[in-house]
RNA sequence: GGGGGCGUAGCUCAGUCGGUUAGAGCGCUGCCCUGUCACGGCAGAGGUCGCGGGUUCGAGUCCCGUCGCUCCCGCCA
């Protein structure tokens, strides 16, 4: 990383040599003694109202002091929510009070006191009565980022930004997604791959790669495991997913690309065509957006405002030139015979088929070879037509699919045809050599799907630490 | 790689036609405040106007270069 970016850090962290409350410049190094009663078994703040009148112990971060001449009021966050402590002032201050009016914002605590329901706590109309507190870690005072900074500045302190709930949801959300997919995928029979991510060659992705020193060679890192989930075709597995990550060498500067993201990816052997992993892709995301809807629609809808619709199946279909001939129709320009559609026209294609079909989600079929990598199955009756497609969402193309080429020949012949270099893939070409079954399958951008469905302008908002041309940190 | 926009206090921003001592809100520090809850009041600290050069009596403002951020296109998921 250029070493201008990391300076404002630097002189940040150098400015802040104020003595802390404790005289000691001990901010954010060690923990205080106790005062007050010790903790008892850590309570949630969500499980709060269930332990009125009961002394309980809670622990997280101070959200605000409120220090008042007779009255001290501390809010306290943890992952469940924010919670009130109360401690009225002593004359002299007591030890305890001299604490909280030591405490700065976001320092871990651990506080201890009896939780008493109170109807003037506009805070779910209970509180603390403050009895104990240890300071886990004393924040600096004045963190470097608020909720409205700079998306690139909240990423340079991350786990702050992270502490808020609207970034935790984001999340959670994730970890649902990625449960239900996996919930569907073990119903039925799929095995989980982890492929190397250090490759000798590409694995014709059409991006650019990164280069990494491999001992007295090189290497590659992995921009797909599209080869290897074909290999585990040709070894009979039958069903295969990958959820990890992919590197794209791309110095691409969009709210939607990153260099290194996470790639759902899936492969089905024993297709008749590229209708059977659409049929699969469609029904297996009705599901997954189903499971996040019942877990997280009301949450995503309150605080990214962003009504979560599950979609009906099938999907509907457009072949690409179909789709452009639609754009036409409806006014909109459209790319010529043989180019992919740019992303406006994606942007007005969506915005087409949810106008007259009320749908979200748009399979486009049926691309020229012009703009597919040489595996793509060619249309028996159009060999300038592979049998592939694109899944758009709210105008974001969220997967690349096809049938893939599994007759040996056949693979030669196309490889051939697109001038690619087969000395070194072919230990790719092999897997068709001893029977290999018809197969298809997709890949599919984690983040996209995330970005869409909360509504987020940027893949960057969604990724735990965004990783682009110019982002190696934090 | 091509094009557009933006860089002013810790954060978010304003700054007129080039004019004297560069402002606001939030945050921070101190004091005050009988239950606050976006608490409130008073006072204060905090700026190489991204950086370098130029034009000018005078530059945050105009010009050139440069660095950074950002969005769009290309590429892709």
């Amino acid at each position: 990383m250029n070493p201008n970016h990391s300076s404002p850090r630097t002189r940040q962290f150098a400015h802040r040599s104020s003595p802390s409350p404790n005289g000691d410049g001990s901010h954010g190094r060690k923990a205080t003694p106790w005062i007050g009663w010790q903790p008892v078994e850590r309570t949630f703040i969500n499980e709060l109202p269930r332990r009125v009148g009961e002394p309980v112990t809670v622990r997280g971060w101070v959200q605000t002091v409120r220090d008042q001449k007779s009255m001290q009021f501390l809010i306290v966050r943890d992952e469940t929510g924010l919670a009130q402590a109360v401690l009225p002032k002593q004359d002299p201050p007591s030890e305890l009070n001299e604490a909280v009016s030591a405490l700065t914002a976001e320092s871990a605590v651990t506080v201890t006191g009896t939780a008493v329901a109170d109807e003037r706590v506009k805070l779910g109309g209970l509180e603390l009565k403050l009895e104990g507190l240890q300071v886990d870690s004393l924040a600096e005072p004045e963190v470097p980022i608020a909720a409205d900074s700079a998306l690139d500045k909240r990423i340079d302190w991350r786990y702050l930004d992270l502490r808020r709930p609207d970034r935790r949801l984001i999340f959670a959300v994730q970890t649902t997604a990625e449960h239900a997919m996996r919930e569907l995928w073990r119903g039925e029979g799929f095995i989980e791959l982890h492929t190397p991510k250090l490759m000798s060659s590409a694995s014709e992705s059409g991006a650019e790669l990164f280069h990494v020193d491999y001992f007295d060679g090189d290497a590659y890192l992995a921009q797909s495991p599209q080869f290897y989930k074909q290999m585990a075709m040709a070894a009979g597995f039958g069903k295969v997913f990958e959820v990890g990550p992919v590197f794209r060498a791309n110095p691409s500067f969009t709210s939607r690309h990153d260099t290194e993201f996470t790639s759902v990816d899936v492969e089905i052997s024993w297709i008749d065509s590229h209708d059977d992993v659409m049929a699969f892709e469609e029904r297996w995301l009705a599901h997954v957006l189903t499971r996040v809807k019942e877990a997280h629609g009301e949450a995503i809808a309150e605080t990214f405002g962003v009504e979560l619709i599950v979609p009906t199946v099938p999907f509907p279909r457009v072949s690409l030139e179909d789709a452009k001939q639609m754009l036409r129709d409806a006014g909109h320009e459209a790319p010529g015979a043989g180019h992919d559609l740019d992303p406006p026209s994606e942007r007005a294609l969506s915005a087409l088929i949810k106008e007259q079909q009320g749908h979200e989600f748009a399979f486009v079929t049926d691309y020229p070879t012009t703009v597919r990598p040489f595996y793509h199955m060619r249309h028996p009756d159009d060999p300038t037509l592979t049998r592939s497609f694109d899944l758009l969402w709210r105008g974001i193309e969220l997967t690349t699919g096809a049938q893939r080429e599994h007759r040996y020949e056949q693979l030669l012949a196309q490889a051939a045809d697109k001038h690619v270099d087969v000395d070194p893939i072919q230990y790719y070409l092999n897997f068709f050599r001893f029977g290999a079954p018809p197969h298809g399958g997709f890949g599919f951008g984690l983040t996209r799907l995330l970005m869409q469905m909360l509504g987020q302008e940027n893949v960057r908002e969604v990724t735990l630490l965004y990783r682009g041309p110019h982002r190696l940190e934090p």
